[in-house]
DNA sequence: GCCGTTTTCGGCCCGACTGTTTTCAGTCG
């Protein structure tokens, strides 16, 4: 079992205490014991092959007899605990909590009294009208439980950064116009720049919260309203995502975007260090806990401030060793936009963008940059309009005549000759390696034969690094979020041959691939390998993608000196030459 | 079940909204 699956079983053993009306702090610590794996940057196995149980000590959450089960999971793939927990409840009920309205309690009362131990069942006894007889339960509830199984069965529960930071623009907009509000402000996961958002927060200050929750449940993309109260509603959109908006008074700003920032464990344990030095956080401000009285909470540095710590990027807000950094004075400083220099990936009207390398260029220019690599694809994928060796030639002659052009006109700019050249199924480069030679920056990717398995696929990536020919590994887990799960590869090993041959790694920005993603490039940093952040752009308007990599290198603790295209020009060429 | 600048035992984050209740438990974030 790996990393998710242990996890999984973690989140299950959480669920089924639930359930069956375990102490809630030992529930507690199996959920939290859920959410520390998923986040780990390696894995528990290799942990353990190389360490033996000593190796998975020292990770926090997980104590002894949590460490014992990821033992006995790793070594014999099972969990004995978890499967006695099935025996007495229902696999059935898991689903069932995932049904809105629908928690634990509930869930084990409607098990008790009507036997129900599955969705169908929950489904059916909610027609006939069984459910309204219980105590504790009503019409109301029987009918949001219908509800919330339509819901369960046809909206997908994540949603992609991009759309969600699209409805972010979209109500901030809509809200504005309101007369005497102050802040519109997106927090949640999408403050932290997560891939994969659940729902969309506002947190907005104003004169009178009530003209703002009238204008705010207005919107007419709304499909249903879930609650809505003096400060706080919810509700869905039409394409499923969920939207909150919380009002709030001017003095409370900080502490709100804080607490509404997340994440829920980094808040947790932000409280939990209030509370050891008599304080208490809550969304309105930080108060002594023996007064009540208010001592910060205007701005979210105050409420750091206030609990000894200096403010953490909202990104690196996980859980994953921030406070800890934070109070040794080593949290990494955040990469900022204008330490980028250059985009390494782009794509013109010879394969498959759609504009012309002088286009390109003249937006690169735009964005003050001093240089981009033009990386066509090459001839291998045809679907693009691969070029093959006399066409990209050619287009390494133009690059010439135009960089000659540029520093007629004065102008600090420059183009690289590049490719993407495709890593056959073999690992043997699509262009000859005169071509790969000749060129300023040879980004190298995998565009086919996703499905092989994880040592074939590691020997093929590790085969085009070891060439030399290559500076940059692209896209290296060929993920697509959401619709295409990474291809099988050995990220380990894969990173310590790229250290070995001077190769960078690829932080794709394209919305849809981010990729690496955050657990790999904080893994990279910890093996000193160096990122390559860039949109693989196909058209202008791609190029503006850069944020995404700038923030999702941030959730993996990546700085400046990490990446090299903040290098300027003579810096870079002297990487990409070395 | 986990953890320690109060503690190896005794704590463990905090609040809004809803429905079903007459004061609150359950759910959610």
């Amino acid at each position: 079992m790996e990393n998710p699956e242990i996890a999984r079983v973690f989140h299950e053993i959480a669920d089924l205490l639930e359930i069956k009306g375990g102490d809630i702090f030992r529930i507690r610590s199996y959920r939290n014991a859920g959410l520390v794996v998923e986040g780990l940057a390696e894995s528990l196995r290799s942990l353990y092959e190389k360490n033996g149980e000593e190796g998975l000590k020292h990770i926090p959450g997980i104590g002894e007899s949590t460490r014992a089960k990821v033992i006995e999971m790793l070594t014999t793939g099972e969990c004995a605990y978890h499967d006695e927990l099935l025996r007495e409840i229902p696999a059935g009920m898991l689903e069932m909590i995932r049904v809105a309205s629908l928690g634990p309690k509930k869930a084990a009362s409607l098990h008790k009294e009507l036997g129900i131990s599955s969705i169908d069942e929950l489904e059916r006894a909610a027609r006939e009208e069984k459910i309204r007889e219980l105590p504790g339960f009503g019409e109301v509830t029987e009918k949001k439980i219908l509800k919330g199984i339509e819901d369960l069965k046809s909206v997908s529960r994540k949603f992609k950064l991009s759309v969600a930071l699209h409805y972010g623009e979209v109500f901030r907009d809509y809200m504005k116009t309101v007369p005497g509000i102050y802040e519109i402000v997106p927090s949640g996961s999408l403050r932290r720049w997560k891939e994969e958002v659940g729902d969309l927060d506002i947190l907005t200050t104003c004169k009178d919260p009530k003209a703002v929750m009238e204008r705010f449940l207005s919107h007419p993309e709304i499909r249903d309203v879930l609650a809505k109260g003096e400060t706080k509603s919810t509700v869905v959109l039409k394409n499923g995502l969920q939207v909150d908006l919380r009002v709030l008074e001017k003095k409370s700003f900080g502490a709100a975007l804080q607490y509404f920032t997340g994440s829920k464990s980094h808040n947790v344990a932000i409280r939990d260090r209030a509370k050891r030095m008599g304080l208490k956080v809550s969304e309105y401000g930080v108060f002594e806990s023996e007064t009540d009285k208010w001592v910060a909470g205007r701005k979210e540095e105050d409420v750091y401030r206030a609990v000894g710590l200096p403010w953490i990027p909202p990104e690196i807000r996980e859980m994953k060793g921030e406070i800890e950094a934070a109070l040794e004075g080593r949290l990494p400083k955040p990469l900022m936009a204008e330490e980028i220099r250059g985009d390494l990936h782009v794509h013109t009207r010879e394969s498959d963008g759609g504009f012309t390398l002088d286009a390109m260029a003249e937006a690169a220019i735009d964005m003050g940059y001093e240089y981009i690599a033009v990386t066509d694809h090459s001839k291998a994928v045809g679907i693009a309009h691969g070029l093959d060796e006399a066409r990209i030639l050619a287009q390494m002659e133009y690059v010439d005549d135009f960089n000659k052009h540029l520093k007629k006109k004065g102008k600090r700019f420059r183009v690289l000759k590049g490719s993407e050249v495709d890593i056959r199924a073999d690992g043997t480069l699509d262009h000859p390696e005169k071509v790969l030679k000749a060129l300023d920056c040879v980004v190298a990717s995998v565009h086919s034969g996703f499905g092989m398995g994880k040592k074939e696929m590691t020997a093929r990536i590790v085969k085009a690094i070891r060439t030399g020919l290559v500076n940059i590994i692209a896209h290296p887990t060929g993920r697509l979020i959401g619709e295409r799960s990474p291809y099988e590869v050995d990220m380990d090993a894969v990173m310590i041959e790229a250290k070995e041959h001077n190769v960078a790694l690829e932080l794709n920005a394209y919305p849809d691939r981010l990729d690496l993603n955050d657990i790999h490039l904080r893994l990279a940093k910890d093996k000193g390998v160096k990122i390559a952040i860039s949109t693989d752009a196909h058209s202008i308007n791609h190029m503006k993608n850069i944020v995404y990599g700038i923030h999702t290198a941030r959730r993996g603790w990546i700085e400046k000196g990490d990446v090299i295209n903040t290098l300027p020009l003579k810096g870079l060429m002297k990487f990409l030459k070395g």
